[in-house]
DNA sequence: CGGACAATTATGTCTAGACATAATCGACAT
DNA sequence: ATGTCGATTATGTCTAGACATAATTGTCCG
């Protein structure tokens, strides 16, 4: 039965209160995994409009991964698949900031190596040439919160050896001034090293969230980089919403 | 300078041509942060289309964040803004058959309790009723791979109470069964506790990667669950590809 | 009963217009 | 120099068609 959808009032454009209307249904469990939502001619009819406006709305919905489009056979609410969260990568000074903290930067070492292909986070970066080597601590209120270990290859940003990150941190002045196009982050938990514990001014034996990620642009290793947060003092927050109830 | 948009032959639509033609040129940096891209009236003379055709190509990207839209003055590459990634969230049994391994499962105990709201989780689900509180265990080869404590709100689904969880792993009940619109994950490391460790058969000093997921459906909560994996034998994966290269 | 085939039909895409809306820019006045 | 206001213009939305495409469904035949 589709009769019950009435376009509520609204001055927004009329595509997308079709989509949320159609939404509606979809999020409140009205309309179930699998259900047939109407034809477009169906919902061209009850709200009076032409069928490239209904289209668009469906269409939106479709994209979004709530609704599937057969043709013949008309358009489904779409089952669960996989389980996917938008993650809130920590930028760690405006995370710091965010909490209403002070943040603080130090720069514990800077140096320029060859890549070292026998270690397999550079060679994930495909770089081939000079990497600036940097090792640095953020704190929150003068308190250390991450350790950070970074690699950044030269051949692709030339620029950053005559950077000093005496003040400005790497992924900071990366963000400014380096774009990039692809990301891969991990995420795990390990047991730090004494020289790392003493850095972060915790226990040996605390756990530790370890956060690496490497950045790309078009293919061209940019950075990869090691965060190493205290466990009792980091969550990494995802929330989901997902494009199929069910 | 525009007049490098040539339209690459293909036999897909022609407004995703479009989309990727654009894409390209964005991703490849070719048109930088903040350059203004064509007129949709240029566009539309260049793959001497419709409006309407270049519209959906260009209103796509701004969709996707890539652009930005500005009436009277018209379409700009757009800067970067957040960080985040696409998180894949371990549905443990489909990731251990990925890997190749066997998976198992342990129910360690099931009981129904009230709602405890001196718990900060049970509060943030929103429960007020009877709870279906279960422990179990998940294996990859016979060896433990994580932990599970989890709390299902019995008024939500009341269906549940019924189900023998000895074989089946209430994850994989409610993924079948219950549909969600909303969850929560936070992501940190602990130090196990011994009786954890003895489950995991780890050393308890040994770090452990601490998943923690809240599910509501409109609202109302449904399940929470806390996972604890070795740490050295699970790695969150997330990926990004940013709306705007910049 | 089962397979091949054709009719049907819902979606996919597109056109050539139209009017609405908002923001920029320039002209003008203060 | 500064502020106001209107003209201009690019995007936002929509229409009423059209043809293409693919897949279901029923029909017919072996």
């Amino acid at each position: 039965m589709t009769s019950d959808i009435v376009p509520t009032p609204d001055e927004r454009a009329l595509h997308q209160r079709i989509t949320e209307d159609l939404e509606a249904k979809i999020r409140s469990g009205a309309w179930p995994p699998g259900h047939r939502i109407p034809f477009e001619h169906e919902l061209t009819a009850q709200y009076g409009c032409a069928r490239a406006t209904v289209n668009k709305a469906v269409s939106a919905l479709a994209a979004a991964g709530l609704i599937e489009r057969r043709r013949r056979a008309g358009s489904f609410v779409a089952r669960p698949h996989i389980q996917s969260a938008v993650l809130e990568i920590p930028d760690i000074e405006a995370e710091v900031t965010r909490r209403g903290q002070a943040y603080g930067y130090v720069l514990l070492s800077k140096h320029v190596r060859p890549t070292d292909l026998g270690r397999p986070e550079e060679v994930a970066l495909g770089a081939n040439g000079a990497l600036l080597e940097i090792a640095c601590l953020h704190l929150a209120d003068g308190r250390p919160l991450a350790a950070e270990h970074r690699l950044l290859n030269l051949s692709a940003t030339p620029k950053a050896e005559a950077v000093d990150f005496s003040t400005l941190s790497p992924g900071a002045w990366l963000l400014r001034h380096v774009p990039w196009t692809e990301a891969e982050h991990r995420i795990s938990a390990v047991n730090c090293e004494p020289a790392e514990a003493r850095l972060l001014k915790i226990r040996p034996t605390q756990a530790c969230l370890c956060v690496r990620r490497w950045t790309w642009r078009v293919g061209e290793g940019i950075t990869f980089v090691r965060q190493l947060f205290p466990g009792d003092a980091y969550d990494l927050v995802a929330r989901f919403t997902p494009g199929s109830a069910g």
